[in-house]
DNA sequence: AATAAAATTGATAATCAATTTCAAATTGCT
DNA sequence: AGCAATTTGAAATTGATTATCAATTTTATT
């Protein structure tokens, strides 16, 4: 029912705007907290995590734990893009994302439900692997 | 070079023993923690840590990060099923986790290599999703 | 069985990301 | 301006994981 009231703040505003510029960055909160500390003034650590906490409830960006242990990553969700309608491979070794927008990928999902009865979610699924330059260098 | 040599000892028998009687279960350390302090008697919590990382590093088991956040998961990988050759979907409702090993997914690898340069890594993807009946009971 | 060398254990402390708390500041509205 | 609801942020807390290091256990060798 009762919807709270959404004030909107300089910070929750700044917290937007680098994701904003930073459309294909995986971003942690500290890097994020150190944007604004450079570029911005000061902020709380607590209110980087409580903007990012909402902006995850509200379908705007995604979360994801890498295996690094660095704490979480962010993603700004594009809808332009499609984020959350295709997959998403992260090289593990220069954490490059890249966006699997792709006619087999449909096809992928189809057979999963089809023959698997599993309903893959896009925002959360991330491929792991090595991307083309990073296997090269091996 | 010099391989340490390996000392083996109850605790890691017993974390072993874990696996092998909860082959499809992912477990956090302290899951092990308390099945061996209710089963076996007192164990230190690093010693845990230290097994599960051998364990891991030993290609005995897989390590991967649940999104719910409450630290690192634990699974086998048993040899028989080829969890390193196959995909893992994951429930994101009930945690049931569904090994897929199927021709398709075979298809879609080579898809992924050949048209985006892509080498997925299983022992490390897994795929988010609504099982079946996770599904239904929506 | 006794011994020595090497590895493992476990209690404790240290880290570090993330959350909670709550008083103070900010916001939106009249 | 005045007021109530919401947000902020500094500090304390939680919780998982790692580091430390003396004590214990294991293994190989007499």
């Amino acid at each position: 029912m009762e919807n709270k009231r959404n004030y909107h703040t300089r910070q929750q505003e700044a917290v937007a705007e680098y994701f904003r510029l930073n459309p294909d960055v995986c971003a942690t909160a500290d890097d994020i907290y150190l944007y604004f500390m450079r570029e911005k003034g000061k902020i709380g650590k607590a209110t980087i995590y409580r903007c990012l906490d909402r902006m995850v409830e509200n379908g705007e960006v995604k979360r994801f734990l890498s295996d690094g242990g660095d704490g979480a990553m962010y993603q700004l969700i594009d809808p332009a893009n499609g984020c959350d309608r295709h997959f998403h491979l992260k090289c593990t070794s220069c954490g490059r994302v890249i966006h699997l927008d792709c006619g087999f990928m449909a096809a992928f999902e189809k057979h999963i439900v089809g023959h698997h009865g599993f309903r893959v979610d896009n925002t959360r699924t991330i491929i792991y692997g090595l991307c083309e330059t990073c296997a090269a260098a091996q």
